[in-house]
Order: structure tokens, then C-alpha cells, then sequence
DNA sequence: GAGTCTATCTTAATAGCAATCAGATTCTGA
DNA sequence: TCAGAATCTGATTGCTATTAAGATAGACTC
């Protein structure tokens, strides 16, 4: 962990990855918002300008540190899948990493879903965040039965559900304890979606309003 | 509405609504995070100073517009609530305008859920959404049969939901066939919830993971 | 109506931020 | 060895929020 040790060097070595790193140990200790390319120059001993030869602006750097986020969040949730489980379970293990996630990383999980970045303009944000969808997508087919339509429904569903209970948990200060107890209910709620003749079948009607 | 037609009085008359005006017109037209208090004064022609007489700083303004956020809010769902429908239809009308407000007040609705305003220092929000969670929890109580524990399950997993959808709906570009869309889903999503044996009774046992 | 008090507003200033530019330094490869 | 490219510094611009001290207007009293 490189810190303001450049001693007299002109050239950093590797500022663009140390740029990263501290992007990270600072919005680990005060948030996405809290961070700023000031801050990181300040803490690596470098001037304010320096980081602009390796990112365009701001926004760039917190692309980049994204993507590492994304690698993360794969890391953590992706080995769920390859579990002798069922689809269903295997869906509803996603459900529980997803809150783990959010919850043991938070300022991280911040980062993908707060801080507006724009994903048409980097095209690394959908790149890295694949993985994630391709194992979520892999797990809702297997259980929609390949109903393409089906599955899009499903997915989206689940999809919604876990991220609006992780919203819900992170908006009120939160324990380790209701984190279990909000990972237990996101894999509830993602058994009651899966079974749910609402969504897995042509949809009754609906009362209009 | 006033503009920077102040004409030389030294006096605003009323600063402080205006300013609160000022504000939801830059939100909608820049987003919250575009908002500046700089800004405001400049188009209400007065000193960049001025505001800090009415407000303490520039989230205590934002709160302010807030409060005004949700009243809109509950005006536009709740509504929906004293229709002579069963309880679950009702639920399923205010998922639906849930999604609907949300898409049509986007700007207001990111300042309500995306900017991090810190309900524990300004009561006053809480106050102002109290009326929207009343007429969600009446729904529910009414639904779960007055047993309140399944009520917060399933009041939860509720809003989750149609605030993971709007999330969804709003991070991509959406038009609005997609709001209606959206609307359908979180409306048939409620369904599914509320007839889910996994919701409405003692849970059965998870698989863990 | 004169005088006072207070709220409101102005001017002026500080300090933090992102971003740009010109130039210095170092690295790289021919 | 030397030219060119990459990296970094120092100085500067212009935006932002926020504060302090003083001017002005309105409200309230005598």
C-alpha cells in the first residue's frame, strides 16, 4: 500500500494504481461524496494536477474504481452459482450475497448504485458488471424454462427486489443482525417471486388504477 | 413566480419561497446534484449571501424542497387509497402510482431517495413522509389481517420493490410506454407478493447459503 | 412621528474544489 | 546518444459553499 512515501522521486512508479487504491481507503472512510482528487494528491504526497495525466476528470477515477467494485461484487456472488443447488436455490442464495454485499461494502456498493456515473459514456461499467447479470440471467432461465419473456419478468423482479431491500436496510442505520435478518427476507421474497403463478405464466388480468 | 424582477429593492419580499421555487426549477432542469445555491441567487438576482438569512446551508434548503417533494407525493398516491376497492387492489393502485410519480417527478423523486439527506437531523422529512407510510401501512395491516409482523414483511418486500423497479426503470433511458410498463409490473409483482405463502404465514424453512 | 430593534440583504473575504496550461523531469526506444 | 513521449510540478482560473461586518428596510414602541 504505496502511501506518501514517493521520497523525493519524480515519477510515482504506478500512480494510476495508486490513484485507485486510495480512491478506495478514501471513499471507504467518507463515502463517494466525501472523496475528492484533492484529498487523493494530498495523500500521496503529489501535486493536485498530477492524476489528470492517467484520468480524464473525476468521474474517471471513480469509473475505474467501479469496475474494481464490480470484480468484487462478482468475487463474492458469483461462486453461489456453481453450488449443486437448484435454480431456485441458487437464485435465492444471489438474493442473500447481493444484501451481504451491499451491506460488508457499502461505500463500494454506493459507488455502482448512487453515484450517477454514466454508463453509455464508459463502456467498462456495463463490461465489468456483465459477469453479474450473465450468472443472474444463467439462474432465471434455468427457472423460467427457458420463456425468454418469462425470465425477463422474473429477473427484473428479483432483480428490484433485493436492490430495494438493500435501500431499505442501508437508508436506517443497520447491525450485523439486521443484515442476516434483511438477507434472510431478500431470499423469501425471491421464493415467493419464483412461485408466484403472477409472474411465471401468461399474467391474469389486472385491476386497472 | 417570481423572477429577477427584484428592480432595485433592497428587500426580496418573500426570499425564502422564492428561493424554495428557484430550487425545484434548477433540480428539474439540472438534477439535484446540478443544483447550486450560487445558482439560485444569480437567478433571483440577489447576493450569493442572501439565502444563508433563511436557510443554514445549502441541505437545509434542499430539505425544504423535500417537504414540499412529499407532499406532492402524497397528494398524487393517496388518493388511491380511499377508492372503494379491497385492500389488495389498493395496494397494487399505489405500487403503480408509486412508479408513476417517480417517472413523472423524476428530479424531485432523486432528491427524495438519492440525495443523502439525513432524516435523523432534519425531522421534518420524516414528518413530511409520514402520510405516505400511514395510507401504505393501513393497506397492509387491512391485508395481513391486523397480525403486524407479517404486515411489516410484506409492507416491506412491497416497497422494495416498487422502489427496486423505479430504480431499474430509471437507470436505463425510459419513455413512456416503459413507465407504464414498469407501473404493470410493479402492480402484478405486489400480487405475487401478497399471495406468496412464503410472506403471508410463518415462514417456511430457507435454504441456507 | 422619532427612535430603536431585528430581520434581511450587500459587499468582501476565505477556503476547498476540479480542471487547464506551460514547462521541468524522467523514461523509452531507435 | 538522442529524440520524443509519458509523467509530474507549479501556477492559475473559475466554480463552489460559507462566514463576517456593515447597510437598509420593516415592525414596534413611545
Amino acid at each position: 500500500m504505496p502511501r506518501a512515501d514517493k521520497g523525493g522521486r519524480y515519477h510515482h512508479g504506478d500512480l494510476r494504481a495508486a490513484l485507485i487504491d486510495t480512491a478506495i481507503e478514501i471513499i471507504g472512510e467518507r463515502g463517494v461524496h466525501g472523496f475528492s482528487m484533492a484529498e487523493a494528491t494530498r495523500r500521496l504526497g503529489v501535486a493536485v494536477s498530477a492524476p489528470y495525466a492517467h484520468f480524464a476528470d473525476r468521474d474517471a477515477l471513480l469509473v475505474a474504481v467501479a469496475v474494481h467494485a464490480y470484480q468484487l461484487f462478482s468475487a463474492e456472488l458469483l461462486p453461489q452459482t456453481d453450488a449443486a443447488l437448484t435454480p431456485v436455490d441458487r437464485l435465492a442464495a444471489m438474493a442473500r450475497g447481493y444484501v451481504r454485499f451491499a451491506a460488508t461494502h457499502r461505500p463500494l456498493f454506493d459507488l455502482l448504485y448512487d453515484a450517477s456515473l454514466d454508463k453509455a459514456k464508459y463502456p467498462e461499467l456495463e463490461e465489468a458488471e456483465r459477469p453479474i447479470n450473465e450468472g443472474f440471467s444463467a439462474c432465471v432461465l434455468a427457472i423460467a424454462g427457458d420463456d425468454k419473456e418469462v425470465a425477463e419478468d422474473l429477473a427484473t423482479a428479483v432483480e428490484a427486489t433485493a436492490h430495494g431491500l438493500v435501500t431499505l436496510l442501508l437508508d436506517g442505520e443497520y447491525d450485523a443482525k439486521t443484515v442476516e435478518g434483511a438477507a434472510d427476507r431478500a431470499a423469501r421474497v425471491t421464493l415467493a417471486l419464483v412461485e408466484s403463478r403472477h409472474l411465471l405464466s401468461p399474467p391474469p388480468p389486472l385491476p386497472s388504477g
